[in-house]
DNA sequence: TGTTATACATACACTCATGTATGTATAACA
DNA sequence: TGTTATACATACATGAGTGTATGTATAACA
């Protein structure tokens, strides 16, 4: 009773997917076991290895399911070329919050990679990837602080190069104070507060 | 050869969290065996286990060493009843980051803290522990933040209740950041910039 | 329609860290 | 000065997970 159809192993292996993540949120990743994943994705150990390498492999899997469609979203933003960058910007963080609150996916994924990963040994190259992910993503910032500085939105005090550090800071410990514990947060209403108290801070005009 | 002095006992104790700190740092708390930090201590398993309970024990000995330094600063500057609260807060967490670019073994706990450590299972009760501790240092900002609207130092749109929580999350996302990548900041230069990023834009007057 | 590669299941060998039990020299104390 | 609790070292037992090797039914393909 076994070899299935190729739509069906890509199924079993989405299956493994879904059922680490559950593992790891519950588990946390060092503490997850292959055998585990295995039996809640309906397959055995043999199954897992044949679909993916290790415990890191399969990480690296949904590590690139998060990060791939959040980066997209800053990049479709700059093509509209709208004239007040900081307003767009602002607001695309905004949605970003919320669509962190709405997907239960994202947020289970970003929980694992924010409290329930070690990243040594195996584990320490997802840093790297993820600081040329972020070095991406403030690459995209630059963007939209460089258009309204030379729209002249930007008051003195704030200076381009580190505005986009600032801003990833700050989402990101919003994400992660929210992932802690999201009942000190509700994005649908207090999204655009905590973003406004951000961006208030760096028009010229009051 | 064994039975030392009881000063020399709590010489071999403070040289096991020692050891912990860098081997936790190095390998990541999952991946660090107790015989290597014995080893680097200099005694056996033996004597880990005499002190320590195990290796969540070790852990817990760390996070206090930490967290409680941390929280103090902040509530002595409340009791100086400074005139300007929101510039004294600015400088308090400026000098909150200064000190950790300064401080390797506060560096080190904290990157151990949030990069290298798996909140689940044993240590999931350190994530209580955390937000303990973080409800109170927002208790602790409200205050700041309260004498300010009193004084009539807050801008509209910026309300009380929020605002801590906003400080919390920027200051630990810059210092998640900073830990992740070292490179990015240099808070004896940019420290105060990336304060005053957030505090200008609160103060109702320019 | 026969062959082959596929998609797993099963079985095996091995490492490695953990916890505990026991031994022991000696500081502390009366 | 004898006794006892201390501060470890040593030894042992154990399990849990990992990686790989092998088995096998069948989809795919020619």
């Amino acid at each position: 009773m076994a070899r299935k159809t190729k739509e069906q192993a890509e199924a079993t292996k989405e299956a493994i997917l879904e059922a680490a993540a559950m593992v790891f949120v519950d588990k946390g990743i060092s503490r997850a076991s292959l055998e585990e994943i295995a039996s809640q994705a309906g397959v055995t150990r043999g199954g897992v290895y044949w679909h993916f390498k290790n415990k890191a492999d399969i990480f690296a899997a949904l590590h690139e399911q998060l990060y791939i469609p959040f980066s997209e979203m800053f990049l479709e933003g700059l093509e509209k070329n709208d004239p007040y960058p900081l307003q767009q910007l602002e607001k695309l963080c905004v949605d970003l919050l919320k669509e962190l609150e709405d997907n239960p996916q994202k947020k289970r994924l970003l929980t694992i990679f924010f409290l329930k990963c070690d990243y040594s040994g195996d584990m320490a190259c997802f840093l790297e990837y993820q600081k040329k992910q972020k070095a991406q993503s403030m690459e995209t910032f630059s963007r939209y602080f460089e258009r309204a500085e030379e729209k002249g939105y930007l008051s003195g005090h704030a200076n381009p190069y580190i505005l986009p550090r600032a801003l990833v800071c700050y989402v990101t410990g919003i994400a992660t104070e929210y992932l802690r514990d999201p009942e000190i947060f509700n994005f649908k209403e207090q999204a655009e507060s905590l973003m406004q108290i951000f961006f208030k801070g760096m028009c010229s005009e009051k």
